[in-house]
DNA sequence: CGCGTGGTTGACACAGATCAACCAGAGTGG
DNA sequence: CCACTCTGGTTGATCTGTGTCAACCACGCG
């Protein structure tokens, strides 16, 4: 009966402000609070905890949960059998991963650090999504909201240089996991190549190389300072 | 009155099989033939004729519509203001294009040859959904679909080598669009090397190099025969 | 203290980009 | 029917951004 993902959860966003898809609701109307799983009686949230490493769902499993991080962070990614790895996206708190529209999974999900999720099964929220159009949409917004960054991450794999991939994750961090000024990398610098389909070494050479010009300061190799933003943002364009 | 987008239309994939959430459908059945907007009486679908490189809509525009190809051809992309081109996806016919969950498009769409689509308003698709839970499972699934495409394309762009991009766009194409075991394809190099992120000099060597090792015959560059499908298979892990 | 993991830096190699020339076919007009 | 041009494609020569290989460094931990 416990209300499982907060609907702040459902929709958080890689940053920008939560859609729902505006036109077309028509006398329903969009969800607040707390009462998107409020109608669903058989809803119960488990929290699991993966240790740093530890693999949450394999690619081509059956996608029986769906997930929501609550502390920590996951990595969801695609390997070919010679170990190149893509991630395709690094989940952080309040994050939902793990939903699929077909039966499998298809990228596996493993925990970054140790990490800590509440679970729900997938034939929960599609039951409710039978009977709430409401939760209807917000499942299919969570899918679009994914197909947004991958979209957007294609054009950065496909055609920016290595300078550009590094101030658009320095960017994206900034805007999700930014403490008092300071961000706090969960991931190490493969992690991060790998996400942005460059070398661990590329990747330290670059924020190496921003230090120096004073973009950012970089205290331990997992905290950083952005301190000029603009310039940042001008070579992401 | 008339039912515009057929469910083999609307479910039309990349390729594979057409999945509805198996799991969740509950006392719901899967839409089948014709009936997934024989329900929708404002549906009126209406041709539009688009010339070799015109813009079907632009980036940030109001999604009002949705596409379905009819025949021809169109590239989604994305671009930086120097003139790099990133294309997310070729649409061939029978493909629907244009469905956001958000109010504005996020890509462009353009014909890459004379084109026909078919449209209809996404307000009317999402009324359906209001009142048909078959209909709402089916936008969501083109948006899985769509996921699902752009997650082994970032795989493609951010880890795979030159060879192996072309490999897995010729087994893409012939999957896709091949009659009578030969691609035909509507998009010059330049194209392809923006949907691959390569360079259209790049496209053009490994096609030859194919061709040199007897891997594919072309006839004129826009005629494709693949000789030995399971090689390039093979290249394409 | 020694060890292991993760990060940085340097020297060098190479895949693919860039620049440039040339070629083929389709229109087009005389 | 032949120039002529235009677009798109191929191929070659060279360059360069990023990868590769390797050494070293820094920190945390048993």
């Amino acid at each position: 009966m416990a209300v499982v993902f907060s609907q702040a959860a459902l929709l958080s966003d890689f940053g920008t402000q939560p859609h729902f898809p505006s036109p077309g609701i028509g006398h329903n109307e969009t969800l607040t609070g707390h009462s998107l799983f409020a109608s669903c009686p058989g809803l119960l949230g488990t929290a699991f905890t993966y240790a740093k490493g530890e693999e949450i769902y394999g690619d081509d499993q059956p996608a029986e949960y769906v997930y929501e991080v609550m502390s920590g962070a996951v990595r969801t990614c695609k390997l070919l059998d010679d170990g190149r790895r893509q991630i395709g996206a690094f989940l952080l708190p309040g994050d939902v991963f793990g939903l699929e529209s077909t039966p499998n999974h298809r990228l596996t999900a493993d925990a970054v650090i140790d990490t800590t999720v509440r679970i729900v099964r997938r034939r929960s929220l599609e039951t409710a999504a039978q009977n709430d159009i409401r939760v209807a949409n917000a499942l299919w917004a969570i899918t679009a909201r994914d197909l947004r960054h991958a979209e957007d991450h294609m054009l950065l794999l496909g055609r920016k240089t290595a300078s550009e991939r590094v101030a658009a994750f320095l960017l994206e961090m900034d805007r999700r996991l930014t403490v008092a000024g300071l961000i706090e990398l969960p991931m190490c610098r493969r992690d991060i190549a790998d996400y942005l389909g460059l070398t661990l070494e590329t990747v330290s050479r670059v924020l190496s190389q921003f230090q120096a010009e004073g973009m950012l300061g970089l205290s331990g190799a997992r905290h950083i300072a952005l301190h000029n933003r603009q310039r940042l943002r001008s070579m992401n364009i």
